[in-house]
DNA sequence: ATTTCATCCCTTTTT
DNA sequence: GGGATGAAAT
């Protein structure tokens, strides 16, 4: 590998990449180049410390991130992508547990729960061991457990539970899962961290195995790291000096999944003579993007000082978009986004970032009158779609009739003449014998059962399981079960043609595979799930701030920056709240060109008003925003007739600043209006 | 008596 | 997308 790629970088960046002799910390603020120096770093490791690709560990928390460092670690050295270890967290532990979990008392069977999964367990169990509890009752205490495995907390460890507020029905309930997932040896995303972290923990020569496996370990995305992932990293780093992370204390948005930044801190107790590196030039965006977005971050008192810089002094100023409700905001967006298109088409296609998923509502009926195309950019998976997810377990079922999570899903989702009613029975009857669901419908109710081709040969391949020819397996089973035929008669298209790319899944990853076994593709599917991206293009995407996180668009407008959405309303703790500012910093740091901050209600968010008032500037309406390419003129409002909430109809007689006007409200004399906190209305 | 289907509700952020 | 309903279909 040649080395000019190191002219190319500034001096932090390249210290950051060049740097071997102890750990690493490197503080990479928004837009600095911190996935370029990952991947230039991986690629240095290997190309000129000479390690080997496989005992280079890099640990991110998506598997976007995951991807995209593969594929640019194997642009920069030419080597297979394949050759490297990159993992999600979560594919990280699955494949030490795959690994080395049958040694530690692990079936070979065990397969891999997600959330939905989980919460139907939970709610099954709930139903006879807590009832009486709401749905939001459970989801609460379901994310108490979950946060409780992300501290290695087990039902075994009553006291510590208890000291968290957990009451003795509580845990109880949790032990109750507990045992539910060892009989039926299904383990959800957080025992994928805990587990390996447990095993590691209680066999040093397991941990001397990886150690010696894994020469270097690369951290991305540190400041998100929960208490067992924070573990897990410790471990395999062992002693050594081969450990960087990278990671912004200004971007940490999940402590409430258990994230938290003092890890950071442990890190420089844990690993001695650890090296900091700051990373505060920023390449993405221009200095007024650049100046709002200090400002709202510099209110947070939880932070380790640092300031981004940019070159790119020239640049269109911070907008604030004003409008009264989520509708009229909607309307305002899809005006200005029509207006762009025909002005400014540069600057399509434009993000817009909300706080939750339920704020997409507004924007996407706004749009679709508005003859705004748009795409909205969900976490939700390929895998996660409830056809895909029920044909694959149709083939899990065929795949192994113990499977009782597939068989369970399948009584819910396919017509067999199987109510709640029957399958009621049929738990009670497994738990006695200890025999899969299956297996027991046909001991029990044989003439019910075989009078359905479709179970019918469910029951034959439970005789003789197919070890092959997955793919065509699939296809034929749904073709039985007669599920095509039921969305064809609902006019599915979409899902009819998911079905189609599932069975082409399948029979590539069949094709490709050396040595297919179903667990692996099932696996795969759990943690590794891939987003298949269309590349069409369209006028605007939408997706949540927490979505947003590592991506950049030319022109952002960020929705609902209101007292209601940002700060969340039901976070009010200070910690919390700057959690939220924090959050509103990832947003507002994504613009490359244009941030436009919408408020979608009356009501300032005190994230804005606590701002001074150069930062940006004020519009009421889009084609305010629209009028100048790098520049927006402050208003002439002299002579305006305006409406004010309480004062009624005024006329501004002169405007003072950005934001403040002096308006005569004949009768009631004149007032100064500050129109960042009240806003008038044209009339 | 049971199952199936339609309809209304809600949903903080996600591996 | 899925839980909780209640009505229609088996």
């Amino acid at each position: 590998m040649s080395t000019d790629w190191l002219q190319e970088m500034n001096p932090e960046q390249r210290e950051a990449v060049l740097h071997f002799d102890s750990p690493l910390m490197v503080v990479a603020g928004a837009g600095s180049g911190k996935t370029r120096v990952i991947t230039h770093k991986i690629a240095y490791l290997v190309k000129e410390k000479q390690l080997n690709p496989g005992s280079v560990l890099g640990v991110t928390f998506t598997n976007k991130a995951a991807a995209e460092m593969k594929a640019r670690i194997e642009q920069l050295t030419g080597i297979d992508a394949r050759r490297f270890m990159i993992f999600t967290f979560h594919a990280l532990g699955l494949r030490i547990l795959r690994e080395s979990g049958q040694e530690k008392g692990f079936s070979p069977n065990w397969s891999v729960i997600d959330d939905n999964e989980q919460r139907r367990i939970m709610d099954r169990l709930a139903q006879e061991c807590l009832p009486g509890l709401t749905r939001d009752q459970r989801d609460q205490l379901r994310r108490r457990i979950n946060l409780a495995k992300m501290n290695s907390l087990y039902p075994n460890n009553t006291d510590l539970l208890e000291a968290r507020g957990f009451s003795s029905e509580e845990v109880g309930f949790f032990r109750r899962y507990h045992d539910f997932q060892v009989r039926e040896q299904v383990w959800d995303f957080e025992d994928l961290v805990s587990l390996p972290v447990k095993m590691l923990q209680g066999d040093p020569q397991l941990l001397r195995f990886y150690n010696d496996r894994f020469q270097y370990v690369v951290v991305d995305e540190f400041q998100d790291t929960n208490p067992n992932q924070y573990e897990m990293i410790r471990l395999l780093s062992g002693q050594r000096h081969g450990v960087t992370v990278v990671g912004d204390d200004d971007q940490a948005i999940y402590s409430w999944r258990g994230a938290s930044i003092r890890f950071l801190t442990d890190f420089e107790r844990d690993f001695p003579g650890t090296r900091v590196v700051k990373l505060e030039q920023n390449y993405r965006s221009t200095k007024p993007i650049l100046d709002f977005a200090n400002h709202v971050i510099g209110m947070n008192r939880e932070r380790r000082r640092k300031s981004m810089w940019t070159e790119r002094e020239q640049g269109p100023p911070v907008c604030l978009l004003h409008s009264v409700s989520k509708q009229d905001e909607a309307e305002k967006i899809a005006d200005l986004i029509r207006l762009w298109k025909e002005k400014f088409p540069e600057r399509l296609p434009v993000a817009i970032l909300y706080r939750i998923n339920s704020q997409s509502l507004a924007l996407e009926t706004a749009f679709t009158r508005g003859a705004v195309s748009f795409r909205i950019i969900k976490g939700q998976r390929f895998f996660d779609r409830k056809e895909v997810r029920d044909a694959m377990a149709v083939l899990r079922l065929a795949v192994n009739s113990a499977d009782n999570m597939a068989f369970r899903r399948l009584v819910d989702s396919l017509p067999l003449g199987i109510g709640p009613r029957s399958l009621a029975q049929l738990e009670k009857e497994s738990e006695h014998t200890g025999q899969p669901l299956l297996k027991t419908l046909f001991r029990v109710m044989p003439q019910k059962a075989r009078s359905k081709p479709f179970l019918l040969r469910l029951e034959q391949l439970a005789a003789d399981s197919p070890r092959s020819g997955y793919a065509d397996l699939l296809h034929s089973l749904l073709k039985l079960s007669g599920y095509r035929n039921v969305l064809r008669q609902r006019e599915e298209e979409e899902r009819l043609l998911n079905l189609d790319e599932l069975e082409e899944f399948v029979r590539d990853w069949e094709e490709n595979e050396t040595d297919p076994q179903i667990a692996d593709l099932l696996d795969r599917i759990s943690v590794d799930a891939f987003n298949r991206d269309r590349n069409d293009s369209v006028d605007a995407f939408l997706l949540t701030m927490h979505n947003a996180k590592g991506l950049e668009f030319k022109t952002v407008i960020a929705a609902g920056v209101n007292p209601t959405y940002l700060p969340f309303f039901l976070r009010k703790g200070l910690a919390e709240w700057e959690e939220e500012r924090r959050l509103f910093y990832v947003a507002s740091t994504r613009a490359i060109h244009h941030l436009i901050v919408s408020t979608g209600s009356d009501r300032l968010s005190p994230f804005l008003s606590s701002l001074p008032s150069h930062l940006y500037r004020f519009a009421h309406s889009p084609e305010e925003i629209s009028a100048g390419r790098d520049s927006l003129p402050v208003r002439e409002a002299s002579g305006e007739e305006v409406e004010h909430p309480i004062f009624g109809k005024g006329r501004v007689e002169k405007r003072i600043d950005a934001h403040r006007l002096l308006v005569d409200f004949s009768d009631r004399g004149k007032k100064v209006i500050d129109t960042s906190i009240v806003p008038l209305n044209p009339t």
